[in-house]
DNA sequence: CTTGGCACTCGGGAACACAGAGTGCCAGGG
DNA sequence: CCCTGGCACTCTGTGTTCCCGAGTGCCAAG
C-alpha cells in the first residue's frame, strides 16, 4: 500500500513541515525536493496517505501536515539519529568537563540538553539501585533528635532528620555508628534490606528501639525515596515554540514529579532511545507534545532516565543525536567518578 | 497637589484594574465605589493624575491604567497588608508541618507560595552565616581523591569531592578527620576562616599539603558559594496571566541563578517586605513584573530571603500578606528544628 | 468646586471582497 | 498501468470599509 515513492513523500513532508512550521503542499514539495516527479502524482500519493492517516490537512485547501502517527512511521523508518557535530561533542565534553559531584553533574546536564536541543530537558537523580554504601553518619542534633547521612559511592548524599522514640546518649550513637558503618560499608544497595534485617540481633536490647527507628528510615531513604528527584531545564523553550495553546498545562505537568517521572518512562530495551509522540504519551495536558528519552548509566545497566520534550513538530534526528550522544557521556563522567 | 479624594480615585483605578484587567473609565468609578462625586469630577481629578504620571491611557478613548509610578503609591501610601485568613494560614501550618530536613522545607515552601498566590515563588536557601558547623566528614573515594561532607546545624549538607594533591592514606584521613572536628566542631560560620587558618600548625609537616587543600575547600564551600543556590515554583501561574508578552523573557531569568539573586535582592531594613515594581527591578526583561520579597529567619537576623514574581497587576495587599505570613512561617520550622 | 451636557476621538468588531495556495478529478500520453 | 498537465473549485487569510460605543475634554451653569 505504501510504496517507495511514497514514504518519500512522507519523510519530505515531514522535514518540510518541521523546517517552516507551515503545512505543506505538493508544489513545494516537487520544488524543493529532487522527487522526479509531478506535483500531480504527488497529490495522489498525498491522497493515498491521508488515506492512511499519517498526514491531515487542517483545512480543505491547504497543505498537509503529519499526523502522529505520520511521525511515528518518520521516527520507526524514515529518519536516522544523525551524529552530533564536532563542535557540540567538544560542548558537551567542556561543559561537563571537571571533579563534579552528583548534583552539579546533574544541574550541568539537564542544562547542557535544554541549550543543545532547545527544548525543555529533564533529567532523572540515578537510581541508586547499582550504587553500594560508603558511608553511614549519623549527628545528634537534639536529646531525641539525630540527622542520618547516607553516603554512597557515586557521590549521591542522602539525608534525613530523624525522630527517637527516646533520649540517646552520644556514646550510644558513636557506638551504633560503628555498627553500621560495619555492617554497611561497600554493601550494596540491593543487598540493603537483609543486612539491616539481620542488624538487631547483633545490637544490646536497649539499643533496639532506637535502631529499629534508624533502620526503618534507612530503608525508605535508600529503596523507597531514591527514584524521586527529578528536574528539568529550558522552560523557556516553550515559549519559543508557538506554544500559544496549552502551554500553561505542559507547564503544570513539568511540576508535577510524578508525571515527569511516567513521561520519562520506562522501557523494555534500557538504554535504547524512547520516543513518545504527542497522543502516545500518557497524560492528556501533553498532547501536542513529543518526548524523547533514554536511559543512561555507569555501566551496563541503566541507573536513570533523561530527555527532552518538545512540540511534536521538533526535527527528530537531531533531538535522538542530542539525548542519545548527552546520556552516552554522563554515563562515561558517572563511570569515571 | 494630590488631595485626598485624588488618592482615593487612584486607589479605586488600582483595585478596578487589577480585578478587571480592563482600562477602568470615570463612569465605572462612579458605579463601582461610593465616591459620592459625579463622572465628570473624576474626570478632573483622573487628568491631574495623569499629569502627575500614577495613570496612562492607552489610547485617546479608553479608560485609565496605573503606570508603575502609579502602583508604587498605592503599595507604599494607599494599601495595607492584607492578613491571610484562617483557612489560609491553617493550610500553610498543615503543608509545613512534621520533621523535614531543609531540602524539604524549601521545596513545600516554595510550591505553597506559589499555590497561595497564584504567582511565581522564589525561595533562596537558607544564608549559612549564623550557622555552626556540626560535623565535618571526609571518605576517601579514590586514592586522590575524597568526598568532604560538611553539616550544620541547621541542617543543611553540604558535599564536595576534593582531588588530593598526593596520595593520602586511611589513617592520615582518619586523623584529619579528628582534628578538622575537634576544631570546628560547633564553631560559627563566621569564625570559620580564622580558625581554619590557624589549623596547619596543629599538623604535622606531611599532611599540610593535603590539608591545605581541604581547608580551602571547607572555605569555598562554606563562605562563598552558600547563597547561591536557589529554587522556584509556579511557572504556570505565568501562563495563566495574559502575559503573552515576554513570557520568554521572564521564564529566562527565571533559570538565571543570578538574575534570580538579584531579584529578591538585599535590603537595608531586614526582614521587612520589599516590593519592585515594573521597571523598578533590575532586570530588562522583567518589565512587566513585580516582584514582593521578605527576609526571613529563624531568629532575629535574617537567613535569606523569598518571594514571588508576578504581573505589576497583581494584588499587592494580598499578595505581601502571603509572602509575609509564610516568611514567618518558615521561620518559625527553620528555629525549632 | 462640582455637575450635566455635548462634541469629538479612536479602537475594535462585523461585513465584505479578493487574491493565492492548494486540492481533486479527468483525459491524454508514455 | 502509471504519470502528467490542465482546469474548475474551495477555502483561509488579509485588507478595506464602516459603524458603534466607550470614554474623554471642555464649557457653562449651579
Amino acid at each position: 500500500m505504501l510504496d517507495d515513492r511514497k514514504l518519500a513523500v512522507l519523510r519530505a513532508i515531514v522535514e518540510d513541515y518541521v523546517s517552516t512550521n507551515e503545512p505543506v503542499g505538493s508544489k513545494a514539495l516537487a520544488d524543493r525536493h529532487n522527487l522526479g516527479v509531478s506535483p500531480a502524482t504527488i497529490r495522489n500519493d498525498m491522497a493515498a496517505l491521508e488515506d492512511g492517516g499519517y498526514i491531515h490537512q487542517p483545512h480543505t485547501s491547504a497543505g498537509r501536515v503529519p499526523t502522529d502517527k505520520g511521525y511515528r512511521l518518520f521516527v520507526d523508518r524514515l529518519s536516522q539519529v544523525k551524529p552530533l557535530s564536532g563542535a557540540e561533542r567538544r560542548a558537551i565534553e567542556t561543559f561537563l568537563a571537571g571533579t563534579l559531584d552528583l548534583d552539579e553533574i546533574v544541574t550541568r546536564t539537564v542544562r547542557l540538553l535544554a541549550q543543545l536541543t532547545r527544548h525543555v530537558a529533564v533529567v532523572q537523580y540515578p537510581s541508586l539501585t547499582r550504587s553500594t554504601v560508603r558511608h553511614v553518619e549519623i549527628v545528634p542534633l537534639a536529646e531525641t533528635r539525630v540527622m542520618l547521612v547516607l553516603i554512597t559511592n557515586t557521590g549521591r548524599v542522602e539525608q534525613r532528620v530523624v525522630d527517637l522514640p527516646e533520649v540517646i546518649a552520644d556514646d550510644r550513637v558513636s557506638h551504633l555508628r560503628a555498627v553500621l558503618n560495619a555492617a554497611l560499608d561497600g554493601c550494596g544497595l540491593a543487598k540493603v534490606p537483609e543486612t539491616v534485617a539481620a542488624l538487631p540481633e547483633r545490637l544490646s536490647p536497649e539499643d533496639r528501639p532506637v535502631a529499629a527507628t534508624i533502620l526503618s528510615v534507612i530503608l525508605e531513604t535508600l529503596v523507597e525515596r531514591h527514584e524521586e528527584k527529578i528536574v528539568f531545564a529550558g522552560a523557556a523553550n516553550l515559549a519559543a515554540a508557538d506554544f500559544t495553546i496549552g502551554l500553561r498545562d505542559v507547564l503544570e505537568a513539568l511540576e508535577e514529579q510524578v508525571v515527569l517521572m511516567r513521561l520519562l518512562g520506562e522501557t523494555d530495551d534500557l538504554s535504547e532511545l524512547t520516543v513518545r509522540i504527542g497522543s502516545e504519551n500518557p497524560y492528556t495536558g501533553l498532547r501536542g507534545t513529543s518526548i524523547v528519552a533514554a536511559g543512561y548509566g555507569s555501566g551496563d545497566k541503566e541507573l536513570a532516565r533523561l530527555g527532552v520534550l518538545g512540540p511534536t513538530r521538533m526535527d527528530y534526528p537531531v533531538t535522538m543525536g542530542a539525548v542519545r550522544a548527552v546520556a552516552r557521556y554522563v554515563g562515561q563522567i558517572l563511570a569515571g567518578s
